[in-house]
DNA sequence: GAAACGTGGGC
DNA sequence: TGCCCAAGTTT
């Protein structure tokens, strides 16, 4: 029999859409309003594994800094990194850098309108790729997020472990999908997933699918998605080294592009290697100083647990090794009033802090 | 297919 | 407090 998913999806929609800031609305859409792909795209790669909540500043700063892709494609790497800092998973930022000026150099300026042409932009994925083009260009595909696995387990009663069930959500939602209005189908299940089919508590009593829901019909939605177990986070331990000038200046240095926090500013840090024992300590300073040990921050990335012991040293004119750290880290010292605005990672924000209290404030820090 | 890759908020 | 979670992609 025909799915009434749809229909009973979109009317929901019409009524109680969220109101966000990439978003055309149902009403302005059949006013004949236009998505920007470049809003879209640049609002879909925020939101991976991200709330709408920490997104939504970052978008607003982004979308004003850079209105256009061809803009920001000419950005300094180094810009668009100091904005995304604080939003995590900082390969985001490199490949949104890569991918402005893919569409900028090859494109024209403009997005490829299809999710087969998406895909093969550095950043767009799968996922991303369906979701600007049904958002954006109004393809008919299939968008399977978080959400969408979530509502559709439960739909159907999906009891394969994800990501194995990936398969058969996609065919499901793929015969869901209405004839028109894509993207607001596509919008539609993730705002319903993000209100209604919660991960814990969903509101089945309000949901506009439940007469269509295996699970909510037999009152165990939350034994959906089956997900596999989880694996224990290791600890790691490691020390950071926050060498200050008499005038505030703070020495930084720039991780590699690949790996961990990559092209982000840091302190001079030790590796942080999975061995428990070992140089968390002055030893393993970048230079000879006067270190001081500050306080340990503890820091919880997704895959391990970081102690970082935070030490401080006031570097003075005598003390030459601190300028011969040199250009293959890309160091440079920061003004205090700068150390704010930089492309500091969270941890290393935490750490900058427990070395010294004030440095993040936007004025200028105490003096010495 | 599994592991790497951030962060802040909710309960 | 600690665990889970959020509009995934890349290697």
């Amino acid at each position: 029999m025909t799915s009434e998913i749809a229909p009973h999806l979109l009317a929901w929609y019409d009524r109680h859409h969220r109101s966000l800031p990439w978003r055309v609305t149902p009403a302005d859409r059949a006013a004949g309003v236009v998505n920007d792909p470049y809003a879209v795209w640049l609002s879909e790669i925020m939101l991976q594994q991200t709330t709408v909540k920490a997104v939504r500043p970052y978008y607003e700063r982004f979308l004003e800094r850079w209105p256009t892709v061809t803009e920001l494609a000419s950005a300094e790497d180094e810009d668009v990194m100091r904005l995304w800092a604080g939003l995590g998973y900082y390969s985001r930022a490199r490949n949104l850098i890569a991918c402005a000026r893919t569409v900028a150099g090859d494109h024209g300026g403009r997005f490829p309108e299809t999710a087969e042409g998406l895909s093969k932009l550095p950043g767009i994925g799968p996922y991303t790729a369906a979701a600007i083009a049904a958002i954006a260009f109004d393809e008919s595909v299939a968008v399977v997020d978080g959400n969408v696995e979530r509502v559709f387990t439960r739909l159907y009663a999906i009891d394969t472990p994800l990501p194995k069930a990936k398969t058969e959500i996609k065919a499901r939602v793929s015969e869901a999908l209405p004839k028109t209005r894509a993207g607001d189908f596509a919008q539609a299940l993730m705002d319903l997933g993000a209100t209604i089919c919660t991960p814990r508590s969903p509101a089945c009593a309000i949901c506009p699918l439940l007469e269509d829901c295996e699970a909510g019909g037999a009152g165990n939605p939350e034994a959906f998605p089956v997900k596999p177990p989880k694996k224990a986070k290791p600890v790691r331990v490691g020390a950071a080294f926050v060498a200050q000038r008499p005038d505030g200046a703070v020495l930084l240095v720039r991780r590699p592009d690949k790996g961990l926090l990559g092209g982000m500013r840091v302190v001079p840090t030790t590796g942080w290697t999975a061995r428990q024992d070992g140089a968390t300590g002055t030893e393993a300073a970048p230079f000879p100083a006067n270190w001081e040990e500050k306080g340990q921050v503890i820091h919880v990335f997704t895959h391990f647990e970081l102690r970082l012991s935070v030490f401080h040293a006031l570097v003075t004119s005598e003390d030459k090794s601190a300028d011969a750290f040199d250009t293959a880290m890309d160091a440079r010292w920061s003004d205090a009033a700068d150390l704010a605005g930089e492309a500091l990672p969270s941890v290393m924000k935490k750490a900058l802090t427990a070395a010294l209290p004030d440095a993040l404030r936007p004025r200028k820090p105490g003096r010495d």
